[in-house]
RNA sequence: GCGACCGUAGCUCAGUCGGUUAGAGCACCAGAUUGUGGAUCUGGGUGUCGCGGGUUCGAUCCCCGUCGGUCGCCCCA
């Protein structure tokens, strides 16, 4: 039993481990790649106030926050949004635009662990700043849809769910509510999914209890699943706004499905997310078997640059995270299993035979292919069955009689048949073997 | 922060109605093995029975506490 263990919630990455969270950043990385996204990268202490000035104070309890030896009070960052508006803010006008940047980093939050949550966990952070038409938005949502799908999910895996704090407040407003009664109804309805009725207590406690008609057409609106029923809602209000704002859903919708993205998008109004910093459009990934949580989440914050002082400049984003997804893909069967496997296994017969077979393993090397090859001596038979169980497709054996003939063997471990090779060929003949020439 | 359940080897678990030196399978290590496939055989236990205290002649076992884990609540960035 080792003396020292590891803090809660924090996750030691075994190769194996780490083998799998590299393919995750592997292929999100290659995704925003394609998509024209930069990477960037950021610290991962973060003075206290730059989340107590949006998020409010009572979230200090979730993070993990302490004094440092200068007496600053300092977080490990739990998540990316803030910082990436300060740094764009402070330099937003040198920034040429759009300013499409990425980032995966590691991230942080004080809390019990459960299923699907760690106190330290990674993600894939997506933003594009000073652009407020839905062009942007279309953009993240087909980012995240790529970024699910490079791994072999399909629209039978996952949805992604659609919906708009915008539309929310204009049509409260249009039933006559204040602005207070409205952020108190946004807070019931991103609830109302796992509370029901519940969900309401805390408006009633603050405004009294909400006046049944206008219940109904709030649990209503939030059933609505699809933008002709958005549409049907609102005709009693067709005004400036809510018409204007109909338009945007048309031209967002329109656009995700002309870009072939329509199976995987999913209106539905009963979202908002929790965070108060959301501004507009906001969308979720979630598993359809849904007995995960969500696999991505993101949306519009279009304050939150001015608010972190910087200038006034329109953001959107989203992130997916690491454990969640880990969990779907080892789920689906779509976690590839021979991760750490070389491209091929060296079998040598004593020292002459090693020696011989240095220098094309050097050579090899050299041209990117990754050798293994036993540091100590052992038995043919050994050596073979530890190439095969390290995953490599091919071993070259430098046997004794093999040498003094000039040739070693080439054995393919997954159709187990071989073929000689001239010594001064073997770089070549690995080549071909392993580009299928 | 709250609640429920759990804690014996790297993993999955057995065990002791409280009794001497704590077990199995898998994994791992070494050898049989000086040339060919997941095999076989031999050898190796790799352990502070999570930790601390209490009860007891004696505790891995019973009690209390604590730490850790899992799951859920709160919250979800």
């Amino acid at each position: 039993m080792p003396l020292f263990q590891s803090l809660p919630g924090f996750r030691e990455f075994y190769p194996e481990a780490l083998a799998r969270r590299n393919h995750l950043f592997r292929l999100w990385r290659q995704t925003a790649l394609t998509f024209g996204f930069v990477e960037y990268d950021a610290p991962v202490l973060e003075p206290l106030e730059l989340y107590k000035a949006k998020s409010g104070e009572e979230i200090e309890q979730q993070l993990f926050s302490f004094t440092d030896k200068g007496g600053r009070e300092v977080v490990l960052r739990p998540e990316l949004t803030p910082t990436a508006c300060r740094m764009v803010g402070a330099k937003a006008n040198a920034l040429k635009r759009p300013i499409k940047w990425f980032n995966i980093g590691e991230f942080y939050r004080y809390e019990r662990a459960q299923k699907g949550r760690e106190r330290s966990f990674s993600q894939l952070n997506a933003d594009i700043f000073g652009e407020a038409g839905v062009e942007a938005d279309i953009e993240l949502i087909a980012l995240l849809v790529q970024c699910l799908t490079a791994f072999g999910l399909t629209e039978q895996d996952f949805q992604v769910r659609l919906s708009d704090r915008d539309l929310w407040c204009y049509y409260l407003e249009a039933l006559g509510l204040d602005e207070a009664r409205v952020r108190a109804l946004l807070v019931a309805i991103d609830k109302h999914e796992r509370l029901g009725d519940a969900a309401f207590k805390n408006y009633a406690d603050q405004f009294g209890p909400l006046d049944a008609v206008l219940k109904g057409k709030i649990l209503a609106f939030l059933q609505i699943k699809s933008l002709p029923q958005i549409e049907t809602a609102l005709k009693p209000f067709s005004g400036g706004k809510l018409d204007a704002r109909i338009a945007d859903w048309r031209r967002l919708l329109d656009g995700l499905a002309a870009m072939n993205l329509a199976r995987f998008v999913e209106v539905d109004l009963g979202v908002v997310r929790g965070l108060a910093y959301y501004t507009g459009f906001v969308f979720e990934a979630f598993d359809r078997k849904g007995d995960l949580r969500a696999l991505a989440g993101g949306g519009r914050y279009n304050d939150l640059v001015k608010k972190l002082g910087g200038p006034d400049l329109p953001a959107a984003g989203f992130a997916i995270g690491d454990v969640t997804m880990g969990l779907l893909l080892e789920q689906r069967g779509l976690m590839p299993a021979f991760i750490n496997a070389p491209d091929v296994c060296v079998a040598y017969d004593g020292e002459a035979g090693r020696l011989a077979a240095f220098p094309d393993i050097q050579t090899l090397r050299a041209a990117g292919v990754r050798v293994e090859y036993p540091l100590k001596e052992l038995a043919f038979g050994k050596q073979l069955k530890a190439a095969l169980e390290s995953g490599a497709k091919l071993a070259l054996i430098y046997g004794g009689d093999e040498l003094a003939r000039g040739v070693v063997k080439l054995r393919d471990l997954t159709e187990r048949h071989e073929r000689e090779v001239p010594r001064e060929q073997v770089p070549a003949a690995v080549r071909d073997f392993l580009t299928g020439a």
